[in-house]
DNA sequence: TAAATGTTGTTACGACAAAAACAACAATGG
DNA sequence: CCATTGTTGTTTTTGTCGTAACAACATTTA
């Protein structure tokens, strides 16, 4: 019989994030290895105290993902893992509709002073935030977005988004690169520190920076501060939306000026 | 300021399997209601502890719940639900498909003996449980399927199965009631005990019971005991399969002589 | 101006519940 | 009679919940 061998920790937090304990991802894990296994088998493979492996099955039973002969001792059995997380994963988005809707309820009956979203300047944190908040942006835009943003963020993140999302919304773009086809309805203009993309790296790699102007009413503005978390700020302040519109404006300006 | 109005306990319950603390839950629900509220005001709006407002603040902007303004005092605002419950969502998908893939690399490598699913009974409880693995059986069918099963269960689960998962397989069915057209390749033996779906209520209303034998190697046994939880049997064993292919045959023939 | 007051943000610590880990014991079966 | 199974407690640990106290700062009042 095989000993408890060693399972990687990050197996066990994805399996816990689903819903499941240590042990009961240990033991689940263990059935996995041997079909049919009897409890004190199951405590052998899986390390947990031989105790504590019933309550355990009975728990991974209710959740289906195991089942049991009645034959004395017990033998137990896992559901193969694809089906076992569709299970997982079926409750929990069950959880995530009750939610949404209970949550869309609250939020819609909110009271509507809109100093929030007026007065102030949010930050958030993290790559994968921001980008989901600037994809809201582009595709909750109404009639034109103005952006200064670096190729790498553009080509990556933005194109693709104004590709599906965009209908007769005028988009202005500068960059520093460009590369491929201009999408209808945007105007790029591109300012050429250097003829290729890859000799640009005397510029520091900041990851992803841009301003995005929405509606000359909402920015954002993407900070890549290279080696911490990058960090982005968003306003419909109107002082700070002004202070980025000429921002953008003078950079505009420029670069075509310099490429004359 | 409105107070810290009763939150439903499940909403709670249900942003908790989305990985949040009873706290975080609060505390978005109460940022949902009043945008752009103060710590003090969310402690007053969620019930939550004031010093507690701050780290939880801290772990919902790490979980793109939450942006935050850098004035004084600090004010904080909520991503709409459908933003934040996709955010949440997508954090868990991602474990999800990572423990697929190794618990699907562990399943493989199992050490092959079939004792499991050759000598045992295996018991299964719940009804979506049960559902899961019959979907399971007859999606992975090779040549032919035998079954007996009410009217009920065949409608809602099994038909629709046969309809698209089936590629030349010989399926024989045995029914109390049939309505509708008979899908190509499925022969169907009614046992009418009345005319009318509805009337045969005086068998007690026995939700879902049924025989499922497949490829003459596989049986699952469904027994839909009214009021409990249901449960079902699986079994690869020999001696269980051919009882039940006894037991199909012979009601199978008396249904036939029956309908004569 | 200086003291008094109030609010914000932080830190520390106790209470509590769930999970983890251990120990003991009755029931079962060869 | 012995070994193993299955059950029942108890202790330890962990993470969340909840309270209290305090420094930093701004506002008010004398």
């Amino acid at each position: 019989m095989s000993e408890p061998r060693e399972i990687p920790v990050h197996i066990i937090e994805s399996l816990k994030s689903l819903g499941l304990t240590k042990y009961e991802a240990l033991v689940y894990i263990g059935l996995l290895r041997v079909a049919g296994a009897t409890a004190t088998e199951i405590h052998e493979i899986s390390g947990v105290p031989r105790a504590s492996v019933y309550p355990v099955l009975d728990r991974l039973m209710q959740k289906s993902l195991v089942s049991v002969s009645h034959t004395s001792p017990k033998r137990f059995n896992a559901t193969p893992p694809d089906d076992g997380i569709d299970s997982l994963m079926h409750r929990i988005e069950e959880d995530a509709a009750q939610a949404r809707e209970a949550l869309t309820a609250i939020y819609r009956e909110k009271a509507e002073e809109h100093r929030a979203d007026q007065e102030f300047i949010w930050s958030i944190y993290g790559q994968e935030n921001i980008q989901g908040r600037l994809t809201d942006l582009i595709r909750n835009a109404g009639k034109e977005i103005r952006m200064v943003a670096n190729w790498n963020l553009l080509s990556e993140t933005i194109l693709p988004l104004l590709r599906q999302a965009r209908g007769a919304i005028a988009v202005e773009v500068v960059t520093d690169f460009w590369e491929g086809e201009v999408p209808e309805g945007v105007a790029v203009h591109v300012h050429r520190h250097c003829m290729k993309h890859e000799q640009c790296e005397n510029h520091p790699p900041m990851e992803n920076a841009g301003v995005f102007i929405v509606d000359g009413a909402k920015v954002l503005v993407w900070m890549g501060s290279s080696g911490e978390e990058t960090s982005a700020l968003y306003s419909e302040s109107p002082g700070f939306v002004q202070f980025f519109s000429r921002y953008w404006t003078n950079i505009r300006d420029w670069v075509k000026l310099s490429n004359q």
